[in-house]
DNA sequence: CATGAATGAGTTTTCATTCAT
DNA sequence: TATGAATGAAAACTCATTCAT
């Protein structure tokens, strides 16, 4: 009846069992760290043998290359959004930073995070693969801060990226604040985190004659 | 008799061979992470014999917990240096970024710094001394931010702890930043930096009447 | 009724099948050894699923035996033909030298042999079916030397298996010769073979008054 | 007194050990083959530590280059005895056949030169080392036949190389002999051999007018 | 008959740590 | 104090073999 299901390879089991691995992997990075997880407690996290793992991963640094590539796509979905969504741009920035304070400050993704990042430091595969993401990222970024509805239209490319720069180092740094003092909650850092980038989303003239 | 000195321990031989040890660990690994780099190479580096380091800490774990006091140190005369400093509170942390940007975007102290969190998240020793490290430079920046001369110093404690969150925030992002992006510089990044941070140390009423 | 006649096990397509692994399994010990060599190449080769060969053998190992009884009935059908051609003996072995390098400097088939050989060192089964077939090797080769046409048939039988000893040395030899000396040909080994042959199938006497 | 021992790495040491792990080595790959015999078998027989044994060595595939190094210089030597000997070379030569029948049917050489001469099929450079140290006992025994005292001293360079081939494939084919008939001895095979060996370092013309 | 997903024991290799000297 | 030889418990990865379908 259905479609002439199991006869050969099933595509859609093997794209089952490496998310299986991929979740397994993820949870064991968070809370092990890449290089304190092994392949044993991976497999069994996954509820397959480390052998099979082989089947899907050609290595366990295929493993964490896939979920830096995953994580790249969710990016890209939530900058999507901004760029789809009507109205001010700066409100929508505004009004998104909730939903990035709630992903920045999640503990568990962020020890995954900081597990890739510290990686990247001695894993040039990585490395690259976070650097074109975050160079991704940037673009996306600067195209909204550069289009019709951004009040920053007219200012230079250099001012630009630098924004950029810093309200990246914010949000990244959040990452960090959640490790370094686990008492904070979302509330209390939006109360200067608001203020802070919609400083860094209007022009800084009126609120900077001097410097 | 006479200054034969090195007869049995010699505290300052101890001492220096301490430092010789840190210097060496934390130059490893800033190159090669934590686990990448072995005992090793450390003691290579170190100039002295594997064996001899277990002479001075107990284990690698010991190694890295001493490189977070000593850095927990530097920290404090940082911020000491605040304190000590006369004139507009504003105007001195202002300045300091100058120097607090140079020290989180040097990529060898960033790699080590994050080697250190990542560890955190898998080693509760580690994440303990971070956590009072950072701790104490919280309360050493709120003390300042709530004295005589600070614009602050009548704001809500609960407005003072956000404000610093974000601060840190932004600082320990960079660090991140110049890892996901190794081409961002020095002075490109004041340019946005300043006046995020001018943000932060002053009231937001008048900037913010719609908020 | 009809010729379905592949109902249940069919004997010729079995057969075949086994063929068809045979086939792939010596072309990869060839290429990679008998360890180098996974089932997994094996089956990729046989155009079978690795699964499917284990019907038809019990084990990887059953596999290379079967490929040396293969070699057996091979070289039996080589020996007849010495037999059952008429003429003078010493020439017809002189002549079928001419195939014999061929055989045994063909590289594929010399690391086929080699690696038998060095398995036969630590498998029991393998060094009894090898030394099996070299016993019917001397056996077969005693009987041609003896016989009437023979020039050899006065010798006593210590001195004919010496001979057949020292011929059989000299041909396996061949093997090793082209894995250590890839440069040589036929045609240049046949210059001092031919005469080295010819003296091992002609009394001695004659040639070594002193000896 | 003695040598200032001890201090410092002690290369005596070193070797000691390091001809320990060849030789047991050498002895489990006879026994178990190369693939067959794993490190911890090795460190076993080797009385220290598997972990250990790589402080001397940087791979398992290291022990069996240096076993092949070994066994080069072995052969140098004897040829070096034969070029040193005064007299007839035919004599020499002949009379060297007992020793190197000896060498050649010693059931273990036999195992660990078949298991290099395997190996080589599956990796280049246990290949290349042996067919240098091939190239190199050709040459010596080149430099022989052509000297003064060769009785083929007028022969051609091409007949020359035909000799030493088929001289150089019955000894190493006598490897495989043992393997394949256990119960030949080196008496018997010595009644051909020599006859066979004597053609080979004698002129053909006169023994074979028909050919 | 035929598949290939799944297993798990086995492999080589690394490395923090100990200890006799 | 200082060495580096030595250990052994991991680690990542491979592969012959089994079995549900």
């Amino acid at each position: 009846m259905n479609t002439k299901t199991k006869r050969k390879t099933d595509p859609a089991l093997a794209h089952a069992r490496r998310e299986q691995v991929l979740a397994a992997a993820a949870d064991c990075f968070k809370r092990r760290g890449y290089h304190g997880a092994g392949m044993a407690e991976i497999s069994r996290t996954a509820g397959m043998s480390a052998g099979h793992i082989y089947n899907y991963f050609a290595s366990k640094e295929a493993i964490i290359e896939s979920i830096i590539e995953r994580d790249m796509e969710e990016m890209f979905s939530i900058f999507q959004e901004f760029e789809d969504q009507p109205g001010d741009l700066v409100t929508i920035l505004l009004d998104g930073l909730d939903h990035g304070v709630e992903r920045h400050t999640d503990i568990n993704q962020g020890a995954l995070d900081l597990e890739m990042l510290a990686e990247a430091a001695r894993n040039e595969k990585v490395a690259l693969l976070l650097r074109e993401s975050d160079k991704l990222a940037r673009e996306k970024m600067r195209s909204l801060l550069i289009g019709e509805r951004s009040p920053l239209k007219l200012a230079s490319m250099a001012e630009i990226d630098s924004r950029i720069e810093v309200m990246f180092a914010v949000m990244s740094g959040l990452l960090l604040r959640k490790t370094l003092n686990p008492s904070i909650n979302k509330a209390g850092l939006l109360v200067a985190l608001r203020p802070a980038m919609k400083t860094l989303l209007t022009p800084f003239e009126s609120l900077e004659p001097l410097n």
